[in-house]
DNA sequence: CCGGCGGACTGAGGCAGATCAAGGTGCCGC
DNA sequence: GCGGCACCTTGATCTGCCTCAGTCCGCCGG
């Protein structure tokens, strides 16, 4: 399907039933018949890749849908440090660890569409569907066990270790429900990946090389990777000896 | 207030009303009215220091929401690495980050009493009292966001910066609202301070005899300590150079 | 076709924090 | 008062990852 440049501009009203996000997404919480309602809430968006759509302690006036692309969450120290919290696919919402600022900022990392809320219209969506409220808490649940487990990563595992877990999530979050694929396309740089698992560019890189070189897995290029020997990436990652 | 035998076993039923807890934790979003039923629906029970009662991988029947003392919640590799995913005192909820196993354990690093519920009459409270549900969800996004700092702080930060952070997050601790206070009591041992900021025991030892030489905090105990430097640590918590 | 550029890879050397090792200290039971 | 134990501190050495530096590759525009 190829990109009008209507759709590539603001507000763009198609019926949420046919989204292909839905299914994947908080919006399958809204019920059919209250669909036509959440069409008017939203408005659709598209992103370059690059562009920041939320920044660290702005006002937190909006909530996203990402329904396309990638985008990646992130936190930055006054110095430059940066600290990738988590990548966000087709299907994620964005706006969940938020005060009256925003406490994380958000690019696309590759050409990205979303829906957009403003905070009263979600809270008005919220009021009228419960079912909406009840998921968006299962939601939250989900991510603070993700995030768990990225402390859990970040705190006592090694850089080999690290990556084979980043690898074999990645492989599953396509869709959590099929077998995990063997093939991984990986829409970020090296540098993304470093700035997720607290590693230098340069670890990154030498533990792909590893890997590559012990027939751990292959990679066609540098944004994909095939897994060629799971039993071993998943060892290291469960942190087996 | 004495403990007596009585309180220190299973089910002693006395009001919500009076809980201490009360106005820090879930229950405060149970109105006055249903406190009675509240009441029924929990049991209160007590653990000795040293005690685990959640288990990960357990099957997640009971929640439990602290009313003293102080407990820490864990993951733990295969090989004895333990990550330390933070600390949990008054008021504080355990049991979000949930699927039908828990995904950390928890233990009790000093004398705790908690009110347990199991997982329906949990479910049974939601559907009574909708503010219930809305306080979880506004919980857990909180949790979220200290996870993600967390993050930050793992994946970006030096372990002095590490060691700044906690300190001060620790004295906000006591009262969010009140001014952080500059005498802080550390109910945990260095190890385990250690397995929260993903450090060693050898290092927070000697984080702490750096800041003390520098004249950043004293240490009357080694369970006490007084920031008497704040605006040093601070602009080490943040990351300023 | 060529020059520029962002991203990836690799080597050499350095360093923050881990590991190993040895006391020291406070507390409890007796 | 004293032995035992858990915890803390400090020193010496080691090492996994970082830093610095250089090269290569693919892609894009001209």
């Amino acid at each position: 399907m190829r990109m009008t440049s209507a759709a590539a501009g603001e507000s763009r009203r198609e019926p949420c039933a046919y989204c292909q996000a839905r299914p994947h997404s908080l919006c399958s919480a809204v019920p059919d018949d209250a669909l036509s309602m959440l069409a008017t809430l939203a408005v659709v968006r598209d992103y370059a890749k690059g562009q920041v759509f939320i920044e660290q302690g702005a006002a937190a006036e909006d909530f996203f849908n990402v329904t396309s692309g990638t985008v990646k969450l992130y936190k930055l120290l006054p110095d430059g440090r940066q600290q990738i919290t988590g990548f966000a696919g087709t299907g994620h919402f964005l706006g969940l660890a938020v005060t009256d600022t925003y406490t994380f900022s958000v690019q696309a990392i590759e050409p990205v569409r979303a829906c957009r809320f403003s905070r009263s219209r979600l809270r008005r969506l919220m009021d009228d569907c419960p079912q909406v409220e009840e998921r968006l808490l299962r939601t939250a649940c989900q991510e603070l066990i993700a995030a768990q487990e990225q402390i859990l990563l970040l705190g006592r595992k090694s850089a080999q270790e690290r990556l084979a877990t980043f690898l074999l999530g990645w492989s599953r979050q396509a869709d959590p429900r099929a077998p995990p694929a063997e093939r991984v396309r990986l829409p970020m740089t090296r540098g993304d990946i470093a700035d997720h698992l607290g590693l230098t560019i340069e670890t990154v890189s030498r533990t792909f090389s590893r890997f590559r070189a012990d027939g751990r897995i292959r990679t066609p290029s540098s944004h994909e990777v095939v897994i060629t020997d799971r039993p071993y990436l998943e060892r290291l990652a469960a942190g087996a000896v």
